[in-house]
DNA sequence: AAGCCGGGGTG
DNA sequence: CACCCAGGCTT
């Protein structure tokens, strides 16, 4: 049986609620000014995985850099993975880029305006097509990301709701005008009062049509996925030096921090000077990265797969793409007196 | 369907 | 520690 919460006679006050609600507690964002098609784009891809308020820098050192499509279709990778330095996720960064070349080279510059077409753009998924049809060009699309997921899976007290039953759910929520509103107005509300611990149920403005919280325990939707155990990785990085100027390899496309680079890996001991271990959390594992001075003069590893590789002086160190671990390391190997000059970031 | 892909905030 | 974040791509 569905459920009640959206029926016919509760969907317009619901709908006006959320909307009301929107216009008086939505925060202050940069991308939710100027809604062009290309800041749209930049700010979802920043977004996926990413909370906002960690974007709000990124994004705008972004625009100042690159501010139109055709200024990142003309942008290099390096320059593009340094603007993206610590967001992680890289191959968004690779993915954006792409689909910029891709629609000022293939599509006459004509920005696609559905979904559909939209899809078809590297990098943009299911939920950035929705968002991007749905707050650049009108279009009356639910994008179903974490926030809204979890905003209908308590709606309908559903642990694990299909996107089409979500969709078919929220779609009575779409105004006529600026459908867009609905699904900010959604993930507003997940970000800030649906949240996944500790719901604020007493401020919500669809409380009142909300399955799950009639059942008494909203944050048990949606359920809790199954996750596998993080394995611990051991490894060491080289650090080799000749003058002040550091050995740094490029990593390859595809795997573990695409494009960006950092002294070489490896999971045997090499000779040298041990510097004190740097711990690392990745998503799905955790590093422990012991860095080794090499013995001077000693050759340093080659490029993997005929990769980029290059002695850097300290001012190129601090102006090429890094991970955030491999800053680490170099700032340890700075602090041991190993290189003149503080790697930093613009 | 499940694994891979970063980094950081929060309880 | 745990979970999760304006997800997408690959197998």
């Amino acid at each position: 049986m569905p459920p009640p919460s959206l029926a016919p006679p509760s969907v317009r006050p619901a709908r006006d609620a959320l909307l009301r609600w929107f216009a008086r507690h939505a925060r202050d964002f940069p991308w939710r000014h100027d809604r062009t098609p290309y800041r749209v784009l930049v700010a979802e891809a920043m977004l996926q995985q990413t909370r906002a308020e960690t974007v709000v820098p990124y994004f705008e050192r972004w625009m100042r850099a690159l501010p139109d499509l055709h200024a990142l279709a003309r942008a290099g990778p390096d320059t593009v993975l340094r603007l993206w330095e610590g967001l992680g996720y890289y191959r968004r960064a690779h993915a954006l880029r792409r689909a910029a070349q891709e629609v000022v080279h293939e599509r006459g510059g004509r920005f696609p305006d559905q979904e559909a077409e939209l899809r078809t753009l590297p990098g943009v998924g299911p939920y950035t097509a929705a968002a991007v049809a749905a707050f650049a060009f009108g279009r009356a699309a639910i994008a179903i990301d974490g926030n809204v997921r979890r905003v209908g899976a308590r709606l309908l007290a559903d642990p694990a709701p299909r996107d089409a039953d979500l969709r078919a759910h929220l779609a009575p929520l779409l105004p006529a005008r600026a459908p867009g509103r609905t699904t900010e107005a959604l993930i507003e509300l997940g970000a800030t009062v649906c949240r996944p611990t500790s719901p604020r149920c007493d401020l919500c403005p669809l409380a009142s049509v909300c399955s799950g919280r009639m059942y008494g325990r909203p944050e048990a939707f949606p359920a809790a996925g199954r996750r596998s155990p993080p394995r611990t990785r051991r490894r060491y990085a080289a650090l080799h030096l000749n003058g002040d100027r550091l050995w740094l390899i490029r990593r390859p496309e595809g795997g573990l921090l695409a494009g960006l680079w950092g002294p070489p890996q490896q999971e045997e001991p090499p000779p040298g000077r041990f510097l004190p271990e740097v711990a690392h959390r990745y998503s799905h594992f955790a590093l422990r990265l012991t860095p080794v001075v090499a013995t001077p003069g000693a050759p340093p590893p080659p490029p993997p797969d005929g990769g980029d590789g290059a002695w850097c002086d300290p001012a190129t160190v601090a102006e090429l793409p890094l991970s955030t671990v491999d800053r680490k390391v170099v700032a340890l190997a700075r602090d041991a007196g190993l290189l003149t000059v503080l790697p930093s970031r613009p």
